[in-house]
DNA sequence: TCTACTATGATATAATGTGTATCATAACTG
DNA sequence: CAGTTATGATACACATTATATCATAGTAGA
């Protein structure tokens, strides 16, 4: 299921130099987006910091997209490994509780992830993931009247806004809060159970 | 030396020739948009496409980015005065077809916002719409076991994803089956009533 | 119509950042 | 240890941004 062709991924057999200078980098691009902003990082930042030959950086990585393209497929492997037995038919608002601790344990990486991207470029591989990974979930336990393709691109991007906005704004709730909150707004009506288990599918239209 | 908010405001008094080279600059950068992507759009691009000096571009501009602002800001007016006698509580369908007939009609325009900015240069200032318009909207009809400041920054990133998704996907369904769906995925979980109208949240909150 | 004002075009220029090429050196693998 | 490979340092070509200047054309208001 997660067989992930990267020539990244084939950590174990790359020069232990080369591994070095990734790391090197990618911790850089991390503590530097954290002070300037991602936008104002300079490739020459980046090296700088990293303590690391300017030309160098090319050698791994075509421009700075892809270096933080290489970060988030590291915490998109660790999201879908903690979700994998994901019992989100079960406890929808446990599901939101553990992405929510999740993040506030990974949270300086989370601001990066979340404020330097064009946003869809983290959008994007979770909705992929979403139709993965959530396709069978939502055939199984998906309502009748709502495409499923909509459905799951709509249950990626509203979890990713609303950790984003969770975020922004100081982390105003408690992870178990704001499960139960994406479990309301998002998880459920998705899924077309109401809070309580209440009345769920439509009665006119047959879905497409 | 250049007051660009005074610039931006007055619209009617303006010197014809402001005028006229905000609406150049702005078509411009519309047309390229839509041919090489917004990345991809220099400064001078925009210039000779619109026919006008390079220099004149920072004579009402700071940035690139201020000038897509400016072309949001027109389309987000015009959003707003559609959505003024917002029956949203009355008929959330109707209210999503409204919106979704709005985006095909004006395609391109948006096809631009969405996939030039950093997509939140278009949520942020949507959300902050939702705060405005939507308060007392969710004052009156929400529920009342989420609070009020996520469900509106939910309701409008949800609504800008999914009009996103609609257009990145050629529009496999129609503006009143999407209606439809933003209606039962989004506008009815945050208002708390369920896809018949059944009964999920408070009937304690006073009465519309 | 006339006059004072101002936006524009054309041009030059400084500053910044990207991406590539080269070569001697250091580090790694087997 | 020997062959291979990554690295550092440097130089350089190139693109883009952003500002400054000045003569000219267009505009608003009397």
């Amino acid at each position: 299921m997660l067989a992930y062709k990267n020539a990244m991924m084939d950590t174990d057999r790359l020069d232990r130099r080369v591994k070095r200078t990734h790391k090197l980098l990618q911790e850089a691009l991390v503590a530097l987006t954290l002070e300037k902003g991602y936008d104002a990082v300079t490739i020459r930042d980046i090296t700088e910091r990293a303590d690391v030959g300017y030309a160098t950086f090319f050698r791994h990585y075509p421009d700075k997209q892809a270096l933080l393209t290489a970060v988030l497929e590291s915490m998109r492997d660790e999201f879908i490994v903690m979700l994998e037995p994901l019992a989100i038919l079960h406890d929808p608002e446990k599901t939101g509780q553990l992405i929510f601790e999740y993040v506030q344990q990974n949270h300086d990486l989370c601001v990066v992830l979340l404020n330097s991207t064009d946003t869809m470029s983290l959008i994007r591989p979770m909705q992929e993931i979403g139709r993965q990974e959530s396709g069978p979930i939502l055939a199984a336990g998906g309502r009748g009247d709502i495409p499923a393709d909509v459905a799951a691109s709509h249950l990626m991007s509203s979890l990713v806004m609303l950790i984003r906005w969770w975020l922004e704004n100081g982390m105003p709730y408690s992870p178990q809060e704001m499960g139960r909150i994406t479990a309301a707004l998002v998880i459920r009506p998705v899924l077309g159970v109401g809070t309580a288990g209440g009345a769920a599918a439509s009665t006119d239209a047959a879905g497409a």
